[in-house]
RNA sequence: GGGCCCGUAGUUCAGUGGUUAGAACGAGCCGCUCAUAACGGUUAUGUCGCAGGUUCGAAUCCUGCCGGGCCUACCA
């Protein structure tokens, strides 16, 4: 009721097969950054994350555990929920795919599909494999010199199965697909990502077999319960449980369409081609965007529990810390590119971008001001052309910043904000304050105004990334809490504010000596 | 097989027809001393993957080749 803009971003729900790394916290960091700017921005914003936890593996690997489903996701999905702590995260919910409230939602979107006429029953289809307990698609498998059709060259033996499934009406959206994409060029990005799905519809599509009579561990299919629901038209549906569907008198559906998905890129076409299909085909409105990044190497190899290099974001964070990594993650690689995760590049940002430019700036001002204004903002005197140049770089960095956040291009944001930090260490050395506090106290004053001034519209930008040292910042500009959001971002800071012993917020990261020579 | 993308300084990348190809980090030198030995100035480094072609002119367009990546639907 409040009439503001709602923005609602979504991290795919985490599957429950596998334990946090780099990846999950890269997605979900990434979505916890853009609601913070939102919220700073003056956006009412529903920032929603969640485990998904149905399905075959799922059923197996409890049993492998020697435990129900239940207990099995309920001990993984707290390992997502210890994540959020871990990084800092601000989700406003967070969803579990076993939870009642989506079973309502799977089974009302689902009638609603059937009266449509958008599902029918059907069979499905293909090459079975028993020993892999999986369908093969015709062109994965190969017949062998001895007559036997395998999956793959060296794979298992497979033979044709069919069994009775739900069929969603995928064929018949092709068109409006493409229609869609075109009326709305902003729905999928990156473009490489746009051009690929595109080019994937425009390929033909294919009825969609929406149920599952192998296993159990899921939500039935109203009226035929034998029949559990697809894993991906149960996962994709959380996204408008958490609004309350179907109930749009919720207050949580003033949300719907959510404004961005960010997916990993791996699910694009879940989220890109079946996912507005079946929200069109029920009569609910697409999102409006879905973003898929990229992935991480580690020094340059790939991830894999082979070889044990998974980026650990707990060892992470408490190595270099908690805000250094976050800063790490969304400046280093453009974001929906893949992405190495080099210890030395980390270490090189962390002194080069946060000691040394940033903090340092932060430091040696303050040090100033606290050594000669007796601790207290100075007053501004008369701007030259030097401070007005200064204060209107970053004065104009919101819209920059702005601009860029409606894109996700978060290194960007960085890039921009980074250039005025440099403006303001090179400023710094031009104006010489150290040497004004000799001369001409009242330009010193002047100066040191310019650049405290300077920091703070630099660290209100800076505080959806890294939100706990820009609030130490803040606090040593003794910014008041209720001016560090954007509308406040002309208040300038007022002469003769007392302020606190400055500290330095980034230390300088050095290796753990290795052993005296 | 078909489709799409990429290959530019030690490193990460920007640059899609037009002056001596740019930035950041790293390296050398100089300056400063307020500051986390931080900051500023300055210098150097490239056959722009290879070979042809189009053009007055190509990193930028075309062709071929070499190298790398992604997509080619129902495991998430």
């Amino acid at each position: 009721m409040s009439g503001r803009s709602t923005f609602y971003v979504t991290t795919p729900i985490y599957y429950v097969n596998d334990v946090p790394h780099i990846g999950h916290a890269y997605a979900t960091l990434a979505c916890d950054v853009m609601a913070r700017f939102k919220r700073l921005d003056g956006y009412d914003v529903h920032f929603l994350t969640g485990t998904d936890e149905h399905g075959q593996k799922v059923e197996k690997a409890a049993e492998a555990a020697g435990l129900s489903p239940q207990a099995f996701t309920d001990k993984v999905s707290q390992s997502f929920r210890d994540l959020i702590g871990v990084m800092n995260f601000s989700p406003d919910g967070f969803i579990r795919t076993t939870e009642k409230r989506h079973y309502a939602a799977c089974q009302a979107l689902w009638e609603k599909l059937v009266a449509a006429g958008a599902i029918y029953l059907g069979k499905y289809a293909g090459w079975y494999s028993v020993r892999d307990e999986a369908y093969y698609a015709d062109s994965e498998t190969e017949v062998g010199t001895d007559g036997k059709r395998r999956a793959g060259p060296v794979g298992n033996d497979v033979e044709w199965v069919e069994e009775p499934s739900y069929f969603f009406k995928l064929s018949a959206w092709g068109d409006r697909l493409l229609e869609f994409y075109d009326k709305h060029p902003r729905f999928i990005a990156p473009d490489s990502r746009r051009n690929e799905v595109i080019s994937f519809v425009k390929g033909g599509l294919q009825d969609l077999s929406v149920s599952r009579t192998s296993f159990s561990w899921g939500i039935p299919v109203p009226g035929d319960p034998k029949h559990i629901m697809y894993v991906w038209l149960d996962a994709l549906t959380n996204y408008i449980t958490e609004c309350g569907y179907p109930d749009e008198s919720n207050p949580l559906w003033r949300f719907w369409p959510a404004d961005l998905h960010i997916i990993g890129k791996d699910i694009i076409r879940f989220h890109c081609v079946f996912w507005p299909a079946f929200l069109m085909a029920a009569g609910v409105p697409p999102p409006r965007r879905v973003f898929a990044s990229g992935w991480w190497t580690t020094e340059g190899q790939k991830i894999s529990k082979s070889l044990g290099n998974a980026i650990d974001p707990v060892a992470a964070t408490a190595e270099f810390g908690l805000d250094p990594f976050r800063y790490f993650l969304l400046r280093e690689v453009p974001f929906g590119n893949d992405g190495d995760f080099q210890r030395r590049a980390l270490i090189g940002r962390l002194n080069a971008d946060l000691a040394n430019s940033y903090g340092n700036l932060c430091q040696r001002v303050l040090s100033i001001v606290a050594k000669n204004c007796d601790g207290k903002v100075p007053p501004k005197g008369t701007l030259v052309a030097a401070d007005a140049a200064l204060l209107d770089r970053a004065k104009g960095l919101l819209a920059v910043v702005r601009a860029e956040f409606d894109e996700q291009a978060f290194h960007r944001a960085l890039t921009s904000i980074w250039e005025v930090i440099a403006d303001a260490n090179r400023y710094v050395d031009a104006q010489a304050p150290w040497a004004l506090a000799k001369t001409d106290p009242v330009r010193r004053d002047t100066v040191l105004w310019v650049l405290a001034e300077t920091i703070r519209r630099i660290t209100l930008l800076v505080q959806p990334f890294m939100p706990d040292s820009t609030a130490k910042i803040l606090d040593q500009l003794a910014v008041p809490a209720d001016a560090r959001a954007f509308a406040a971002f002309d208040r300038e800071l007022e002469a003769g504010t007392v302020l606190p012993k400055p500290q330095g917020v980034f230390p300088r990261f050095a290796e753990p000596a290795a052993a005296a020579s």
